[in-house]
DNA sequence: GTCAAAACTTGTAACGTTTCTATTTGGAAT
DNA sequence: ATTCCAAATAGAAACGTTACAAGTTTTGAC
């Protein structure tokens, strides 16, 4: 009598309601199973349990039916786990991070994880906040770049054992999977390349905070270029912008380096916006590149091959770094408990028109 | 008797495992209070309802104490709202999204939601795929790009009154929020400057596939410009290059038609990608820009104002766009039923360097 | 001293799954 | 006929929250 009248609203719900929600409760109600068979069917262990091909049948048509998709959220509790990645970087719309994502995105996706993606903007406290998050949302593993200075903070956030992956930085002291490349030798070489072209007052534009492990290991392949070359190095010719200047395009700096420097004739960038902003400035001051200035810069944009000139850098296999970072989060969270490894990948030095032998 | 017992297996399992989880239940139990207790407590909402303030200390001290995070999926079950949003768009690695997405991102994230990032490749069966993959996670809008050609696929999958904000481009006969720009005025815009400059054999490069609004509204734009001025239009002129290929960075098309029609002075591009593409293809087939050719493009990206020339463009108010989206994506979910509105904003037709009057 | 209202707290259900442990039925083996 | 097993299904618990409807106890007014 009881179950008759509750079929009878449900019905009745079902005729007004536009869009009812449809649950597995909805199908084992329609077809008088239980929640259990409908669950058991969909999932695909109807035959290990062997469940009778007919109710099969039933199931799965009164599901495609009524268009029945998994809640995943609810899934997500019960199983403990939500099929999703954090994905934490410096900047998102930074090419090489954008790029990266891409990559990131795609082979999470072919593996049903879906990506959240959080912009730390180079601060500490936002990173700390946004991993922090990442886990309420309880994500089953961070790939990040990390922006921190020690690695306390981490540790202390992030469980231990939890699957995670830093690439492009590393943090020393945090002992995690990563994978990046190799910053300082792939400086160096590039450094090398100029001195080989006869320059010797070369500067080297870089970022603050310098305590991240890219610059400061790109700093160090400037630096032992020179040395492996015996040849002395200034610190006048090391230029170090503010991040956050450099991203409000205030490249007065820029401009002061070069007018108190002009004996320089070449210059390393650390990064591809170090770049642009350099070639502006450079721009007003009415130097030629590569006549009066040679320069070559760390990471590839697009842009690069097509600026008149083009311009020389060290590209970094980003869709190689994307594939290791998604294949070590997975990895780990399948496999639990893997000693954490990490992956250093070759760089590119791609030589274009923005260097040439000093006169 | 069983309580005892279960007090000191919590109790001992708590001393074995490294990191036991910690729910309100821990709390709760700890405390000797209800969970109901805690969860009130921690949800500020036990002034309201009178809860002893020296009660109120203890749990909140004891949830520090445990680092005490509330299980965003657990929640988000619970209250129907996972304070998620979907952001789809064709191509994360695409500065324009890169940019937009930064923005959305933040204004997200100060609102207390995250986002769910997907690319749809310019794939009609991805965007239905991943439409469907961010409804299965239950997140709370989707702000998205579309690549359909039709309204029906997202008629059918996405429930009316469904928080949802189309950007960039729109679907006609598919009624939802919008925010965008006028793309057929800034191209007529852009293209009667070119023809103020004296040019007549203007080239207008685009994408397949041509239905999508943006790309048919720039399109429109190029013709109108011509309409306006009573000028003739070729369809010669007229260059539509297919979207994979562009991706693989296939430019042979291009370079056929300068080859095919070297009476152009000047060319109209619809996106930052072709732009980019026609400057490697000019560059080499040794034209110079703008002597031999004028260009200006849709679409700004920071390198174009530090090419040598710098670039004429059209630049979009993507932090507005973004700003907008999100803002009527949160409308939406919070109001509930709000009649779907339209925001158009202005553009800015950038005046660089690769634009000349004709000799 | 009674009674209502305030102050304070709790148990239970629910969100939509999956998983664990039953239960029922019919038939084959003893 | 009993026992046992496989086939077929169902009930209940659990994941960690919040919401609802009830409890208690205390206070203050008459």
């Amino acid at each position: 009598m009881k179950n008759n009248l509750h079929f009878l609203l449900k019905r009745f719900s079902f005729a007004v309601m536009k869009t009812r929600k449809v649950t597995l409760s909805s199908i084992a109600d329609d077809l008088n199973v239980s929640k259990t068979l409908v669950s058991l069917v969909l999932n695909g262990k109807a035959d290990a349990l062997s469940i009778n091909k007919e109710t099969q049948k039933r199931v799965i048509a009164r599901a495609n039916e009524l268009n029945y998709k998994p809640n995943q959220v609810a899934r997500g509790l019960r199983m403990g786990q939500t099929h999703t990645l954090g994905l934490l970087v410096a900047d998102i719309s930074n090419p090489f991070y954008a790029r990266i994502t891409r990559t990131i995105e795609h082979m999470a996706e072919t593996e049903g994880y879906s990506l959240i993606v959080c912009s730390s903007d180079e601060s500490e406290s936002r990173e700390k906040h946004l991993v922090k998050m990442l886990l309420d949302r309880q994500v089953d593993g961070i790939i990040m770049t990390t922006t921190m200075h020690q690695p306390e903070v981490l540790k202390e956030i992030i469980p231990t054992q939890f699957p995670l992956v830093l690439f492009d930085r590393y943090l020393t002291g945090f002992d995690s999977h990563y994978v990046g490349v190799d910053n300082e030798q792939a400086t160096r070489n590039a450094v090398k390349h100029l001195l080989d072209l006869g320059h010797r007052n070369i500067g080297f534009l870089t970022l603050t905070p310098n305590y991240i492990s890219t610059l400061y290991d790109r700093q160090q392949g400037y630096l032992t270029a020179f040395e492996a070359y015996n040849f002395p190095v200034t610190d006048k010719y090391l230029l170090q912008l503010d991040y956050v200047r450099l991203k409000n395009k205030d490249y007065n700096q820029i401009t002061q380096f070069f007018l108190e420097n002009p004996e320089i004739t070449a210059l390393f960038t650390s990064n591809n916006n170090l770049a642009i902003a350099c070639l502006k400035t450079v721009k007003e001051l009415g130097k030629r590149i590569p006549e009066d200035l040679s320069l070559i810069t760390f990471d590839d944009v697009e842009c690069f091959s097509y600026t008149a000139p083009a311009i020389s850098c060290i590209a970094q296999p980003l869709e190689k770094i994307g594939e290791v970072a998604v294949k070590m989060a997975l990895q780990q969270i399948k496999n639990k408990r893997i000693d954490s490894q990490k992956v250093i990948l070759q760089t590119e030095l791609i030589y274009r028109d923005s260097t040439c032998a000093i006169n």
